[in-house]
DNA sequence: CTTGTTTAGTGCGAATTCGTTCTATAAAAG
DNA sequence: CTTTTATAGAACGAATTCGCACTAAACAAG
């Protein structure tokens, strides 16, 4: 199963990633009330780590994802309590999206929920290894995102 | 920015795994035909790389999705003429599946189109960091998907 | 052999994701 | 200031993903 080339080696790497947010992802659903799912509970985090306020736009570029995903994820949390949105002074084309705390408290429990599974995984896989791996991976998350814009390959006004 | 606890970096860390993988999905499907999006090309991939004659059920176990999921996606491969289906002979109750030459020609144009986005990425980030970073992916996936089955996540009926 | 349980796949409807089109506002050009 | 051009979001429908119920075959127990 050794990879002999380049090529391969950058396949096998983007397909572990690919399945372990896929294994993530269900891991993350298996402690959120059953009415939620991943994406939620993303925006809720993203919201308590970067700030609040932001515009569904800004959130679509962050997660990329085309807006009208983001739309329809906002909506749900929004009918949920989770979420609200109100009006940008600086923008009127735009709104801005604020956490209530009800979004707040359901961030916290999941967290909490998920604290053991971390834990776990934490102890098997060892610190200083996520440590390692966490600056490499922002690097080629960083890399991806430019060589997106340079190769030709149509973000189109979806995604950027 | 800088992550002060373990659960930190461990969110962190699959934060960007999510996104990296998010951005891949997007590029390789700016090189697929219209029709065709990430997950028939995956089911290609696999089948090439591991191997032909797969049940259903074993491609949904690699890729840790739902079997409903994949089942759609491999109609939509065998009314485009990339793979068939056979009845296994070991089984009565499942099928095998097996790529037609149209399949794997189109994997292979695939690919080559990647290649000059993989070329890239691999001249910036350096292909000594995708080795190093391979065997680290790959106990981690192996560890999350263990930990699944140990922390009480039900994987259910469909998962596994 | 018969019965009860598990497993692979299908059918079907709901939820989610996404592309396209449209409207309103902002920004740029003249 | 007026006229383009670009952007944020909404509306809408198609494609995809998924959970649940069902069928048929395998397997285990008796």
């Amino acid at each position: 199963m050794t990879e002999e080339n380049a090529a391969g080696v950058v396949f096998a790497v983007l397909n572990e990633i690919g399945i372990i947010a896929q294994l993530s992802r269900t891991a993350l659903e298996a402690r959120l009330p059953d009415e939620l799912i991943g994406p939620h509970f993303t925006v809720l985090n993203h919201l308590v780590r970067v700030r609040d306020g932001q515009t569904p736009m800004a959130m679509a570029n962050a997660f990329q994802v085309p807006k009208t995903s983001i739309a329809y994820t906002l909506k749900v949390l929004e009918k949920r309590g989770l979420i609200e949105t109100r009006p940008n002074p600086d923008d009127g084309r735009s709104k801005c999206v604020w956490l209530t705390d009800a979004g707040r408290v359901l961030r916290e429990e999941t967290i909490a929920k998920l604290g053991p599974d971390f834990a776990a995984v934490v102890q098997s896989f060892g610190l200083d290894r996520f440590v390692e791996l966490l600056p490499h991976l922002r690097s080629l998350r960083i890399l991806i995102d430019k060589n997106r814009d340079l190769t030709g390959i149509p973000n189109g006004p979806e995604i950027s």
